[in-house]
DNA sequence: GGGATTTTGTTCGATCACAAAACTATTGTA
DNA sequence: TACAATAGTTTTGTGATCGAACAAAATCCC
């Protein structure tokens, strides 16, 4: 039940039913193909010359294909029909901080081509690299024609609408207008996220499981903590683009020091660097201060090396960090009730080793046995959620529910 | 832009636009009355002609009405447009720990009868006592005719779509179907909510201002901390309708122990309960246990009223409350980046004495200069939120978007 | 083998609703 | 009094669902 915005609705014109009804068919083939229209009929509960109508429009489009006849028990046989994703392309930028990747993907987000780059900070600069490689990538996979967009993925705050980076730290950039750039370079669309949303839209357009209802929350654990929330099937950006910042919960006002200045954040617990520093026994340092690279060399993935080659100090560094992990997670089980929660980053390298750990630390804090029982669910290391995410970020805007009253 | 639910959509029939476009002229004329037909083509871009039409049906159906003609600078004078809200009642009930409340108002929430009881614990008795009592006051008011719903706030998790009480510690009840024993009753449609969200949907619905886009999170402070999440001019409910518990977000693992099990919840620091046993330097005690009342009788009103006749240990225990109360609103607006937050409860009636401290726990732990700037607006007090909520939840679904897609 | 049956997909007229423009009513001004 | 401006209604046209009829294609049954 949602309120009308009388300062900025949308109105019904003739075609919105069609529109409407449209975008249901689609979804209704994207997710039970090979369908055939009298099955898409029954599943609308309508007659069967509208899915006939509709569906020739779809075509015509080119969103949609009749592939082979498929098998009835008795009478005619039904042609089934499939979403066209295979020769629709789209362009998968993520710009972090060591490096910038480039990947050319179809719709379903399927790997074409990947290639990637050290990160130039300045943003003119940057753009121009961009804009030259994309084109050299399209040419090269003979897709001038059919990249449809560019989804670029940034660490910090984004504002999708006017498509300036607000702020971002570990870019050293505020304010800055990559998207036009980029869009006037390439000569397509191009749609901008922060790194957790676009994270927590590849889980929702190209995810394994069809969430009934969609209410998640995507959680990454890198230099930093951050996440995405999706409650009914809708990315929650906040007023003012930077809903989801889980991070800076307090877990203890007198716990380590933090890089946003105060003490005890959870992100000071679970980052990779409060792993590490936890394992060197030092305080938390900031990542980039001025472009310096930060003090030590150790990786979280040589620490899960470590641990898992039997350092007790390692282990007890990432058991750690999956006891806080648990906690932080059990605050937002109770302030969202999402129906599941997906956790990204580095650490979910070591996922078998902090899972109990993780699900006590939950427990310890979920209110209800509802929450407490809420799926923690790791994504699967080497998949690049961030350029999923942008590959969604060009493919999830032919598929959503028109924008209606 | 909202991903549909192919479990669970509502496709589009000959009848869906007319049903969005009347939707969105009841909402206009709401907000903007007097307004005239003139008026509302030209806000909603649209022909006349399609206005008449629709402002004919909406007449018939009795929700608007014609008014006086308005003024016009040249030409034929318009016919001002009404939302009939005065006669169109509603019965609002708020099942509370010590007393009952029953209401009856109108669409607008303007109070007609208000009348209260102590409150029943046995489900069974509670419903006969209600039942007899809203007969009497609808017979009372020449109301029987006139009156379109009973809406039933409950302090504890709610599931509105089968109208049970999932879980009610205040009231002791489990699982406890108590709408439609209501329903049965009185023979009027009942709606049911917890009391945070019902709050929230007063804010949304009957509050002052009219708020673009409707991002905020309701805060109630009272023998609990709950709170109610409108995104997107939609209540957020969660996944299994417990979402907006912040209450329990840890603030300090060594801090006080909370009734919930853990130790240093949000809760356990700024509950009334919870500024009462700090002023007395005792720990937290279950408000109830089998029906057994606090073990004081020093209420947050007595303790306010202690602090302005210059008791400085009240003082202290309320500006502390402030204190947590900012910290925990930080760690709010991080995650949520809302607009606003409305809070509610009794502490609101030392606003006066608190609200710079805690703006300051805010400002300490807001992570953007605009997350710190986001308002924190005190309830007036005696405004009986939890009522008007009740309102709404009849009132609602006659102004709310139709669902579609 | 051939008709009956069943299922798929298309077509067509009816109805609902927006779109656009003509028309009527009313008011103020030159 | 004629004219311009504004409000509201009516009419005609078009897009879309609704429902039923119809053709196409496969299996079942005799």
């Amino acid at each position: 039940m949602r309120k009308i915005d009388t300062r900025d609705f949308r109105r019904a014109t003739r075609t919105t039913s069609r529109e409407i009804n449209r975008r249901i068919v689609l979804n209704l083939v994207r997710e039970h193909q090979p369908v055939s229209r009298a099955d898409l009929a029954r599943r609308m509960e309508i007659g069967r010359g509208v899915v006939t109508s509709i569906i020739q429009e779809l075509i015509v489009e080119g969103t949609i294909y009749e592939g082979a006849t498929g098998h009835a028990a008795r009478g005619r046989r039904p042609t089934m029909l499939y979403v066209r994703t295979q020769d629709r392309l789209a362009i998968a930028v993520d710009i972090r901080f060591s490096r910038t990747f480039i990947m050319l993907s179809d719709f379903a987000g399927t790997q074409i081509a990947l290639e990637s780059f050290e990160t130039i900070f300045d943003p003119t600069e940057l753009v121009e690299e961009l804009v030259e490689r994309i084109a050299r990538i399209l040419a090269t996979h003979g897709a001038t024609g059919r990249c449809e967009g560019v989804g670029l993925v940034v660490p910090g705050m984004v504002d999708p609408d006017s498509g300036r980076v607000l702020n971002s730290p570990q870019l050293a950039w505020r304010d800055v207008d990559i998207r036009d750039a980029v869009a006037d370079g390439v000569g397509l669309p191009v749609y901008i996220e922060n790194a957790p949303m676009a994270c927590a839209l590849a889980q929702m357009w190209l995810g394994q499981r069809g969430n009934s209802g969609d209410n998640f929350v995507y959680v990454t654990i890198s230099d930093g903590v951050g996440s995405g929330i999706v409650l009914n099937g809708q990315l929650i950006r906040g007023y003012s683009n930077s809903a989801g910042e889980f991070g800076h919960v307090p877990l203890d006002p007198n716990g380590p020091q933090c890089l946003c200045g105060a003490r005890g954040c959870w992100e000071a617990y679970t980052s990779n660097q409060a792993t590490i520093s936890r394992y060197l026994g030092r305080e938390l340092v900031p990542l980039r201060e001025g472009a310096v690279h930060p003090p030590t060399t150790l990786t979280i993935e040589d620490l899960i090396a470590r641990a898992r080659s039997g350092d007790d100090r390692a282990v007890a560094a990432i058991e750690a960090t999956g006891r806080y992990l648990g906690i932080g997670l059990g605050g937002i089980v109770n302030a969202l009730n999402p129906s599941q929660v997906f956790v990204g980053g580095e650490i979910t390298g070591a996922w078998d080793l902090i899972e109990q750990i993780v699900r006590k630390g939950l427990h310890e804090r979920a209110l209800t046995r509802a929450a407490a029982a809420t799926p923690i669910i790791p994504e699967q290391l080497g998949g690049y959620p961030r350029l999923r995410g942008a590959t969604a970020l060009v493919a999830a805007p032919h598929f959503a529910a028109p924008r209606v009253a």
